[in-house]
DNA sequence: AACGGCGGTTCGCTACCCCCGAACGAAACG
DNA sequence: CGTTTCGTTCGGGGGTAGCGAACCGCCGTT
């Protein structure tokens, strides 16, 4: 990672603390903002005044909201990724089929991040949704990536960001991790059972070219009420690796 | 119009103009970045790592890309308009029936936002796209914004924006522009008659509240060639006004 | 393989400007 | 009508953002 900390402008990283309050909290007055990041109320100001002559943050009422503009913002970075037309629909169908809850992820910088998300008849409420960035490592999406990375990449990704436990199924050990990924790269699908959310279970595929780089992956998620092991790792994986072929073959003549 | 010029942030500035020349430009590296906005290349380098430490932007192969965190922020800002969640499957169905393209806007700061759009079979490709901000004055959307709002706001919005010819159908009269808007307002839609883009008709209807309050508008557009007046004047206007007002039902019971 | 050019990164200095604290104005509350 | 609270404005000082130059690594070229 390049980016001495002393290369950074603050004044910079405070204008993004600011939309990203905003973001978790809808509204803010100067004030409270001022508090919440320990800067002057003076300085909030000049931010928000600043921002909101661009166009980035609005006043109404008095108070202050993140504006619109970061959704076109947000649209042409997802624009860069041709997965997202091309795979759109084919999440749909598939979440019409399963019932199910069906997202496409792609891989930025240690993270993954779903450019899509939809949900069919069934599907639960979750706390992902299109934007969210998720630890790789305990998610279908997450292990369908790394299991096709360059070992040396891999190792790169351990030594960094590491296998942080988020529930008692996360795998953390770094062996049975690699394990892990090997049965992924054999299977040809990646399974979360609970390793993030408890109830909660996916099914993954990855979703390659034909020159064996991996654009992304689309998953299934489904909580364990509602599954029985035959169809998660018989049936269900099928469907999802059906779906990311016609995702590859599609992305890659368009 | 606050924000007084002088007390406007050089660097959030500078930070934003380059993630607004990386959004036009898909990829950029910071000589070129740089050059582009005349400041020097330690200082765009400066804002880059800055943004990409915090993961704004997003470094590939030595060249610099917006991150998809905007995605995040831009559908936050979307979410607090209930009138999308409400709106969306609306206005995929009247794009399905008409065919053509379809899209609902929400006015910010003295312009429209288009929150959504879609398309149906034949619809034609546009220069606008979700996230996309128009003027007011020339869209079908804008001016039932418009024709909604009390006098005094509708004074400030001409003062500050203006009629800026768009094509040679731009209604640039201010009194002329005043008829229209009670013309809309005696409908309960409003028609575009390529005032924005040459070749490009649109209906557009608004979406109120039980208290009057305009949340935003619904419209259709439809290249002139596939358009004869009646329709344009009569079938498609109920359509359009059927779905406002289904959208401004389920907006207020949700 | 050595060379030259190009673009990204780092470094040190200086003028500038960002941040702060305090004062002001204007609403909202009792 | 006094009081509190919040947004906005103002001036000064310390910090820092921005610059230019140097450094470095990666190309393609000869």
């Amino acid at each position: 990672m390049t980016a001495h900390e002393s290369e950074r402008i603050q004044s910079v990283e405070t204008a993004f603390e600011i939309l990203d309050y905003l973001q978790h909290n809808e509204e803010a007055g100067v004030t409270e903002i001022a508090d919440a990041l320990s800067v002057s109320k003076s300085t909030a100001h000049g931010h928000l005044s600043t921002m909101e002559s661009i166009g980035h943050v609005v006043k109404v009422d008095g108070t202050y909201r993140v504006g619109l503009s970061f959704l076109e913002l947000g649209h042409h970075a997802r624009s860069r990724y041709n997965l997202y037309e091309s795979a759109k629909a084919e999440a749909d169908q598939l979440a019409e089929m399963t019932g199910e809850r069906c997202q496409i992820m792609v891989p930025e910088g240690h993270h993954g991040v779903y450019i899509y998300q939809t949900a069919g008849e069934q599907a639960v409420r979750t706390d992902s949704h299109i934007g969210s960035t998720v630890d790789l490592h305990c998610t279908a999406v997450g292990k369908c990536y790394l299991a096709n990375l360059p070992e040396d990449e891999l190792e790169a990704y351990l030594d960094d960001v590491g296998l942080a436990e988020q529930t008692e199924h996360t795998i953390t050990d770094r062996e049975a991790f690699r394990d892990e990924l090997e049965t992924v790269r054999q299977q040809g699908y990646a399974l979360n059972r609970e390793e993030r959310i408890i109830g909660m279970r996916a099914v993954g595929a990855p979703i390659v070219t034909d020159q064996n780089d991996v654009l992304g992956a689309i998953s299934v998620s489904v909580p364990t009420t509602r599954i029985d092991d035959r169809a998660a790792e018989d049936e269900l994986p099928k469907q999802v690796q059906r779906s990311a072929r016609v995702i590859a073959i599609r992305t890659t003549y368009s």
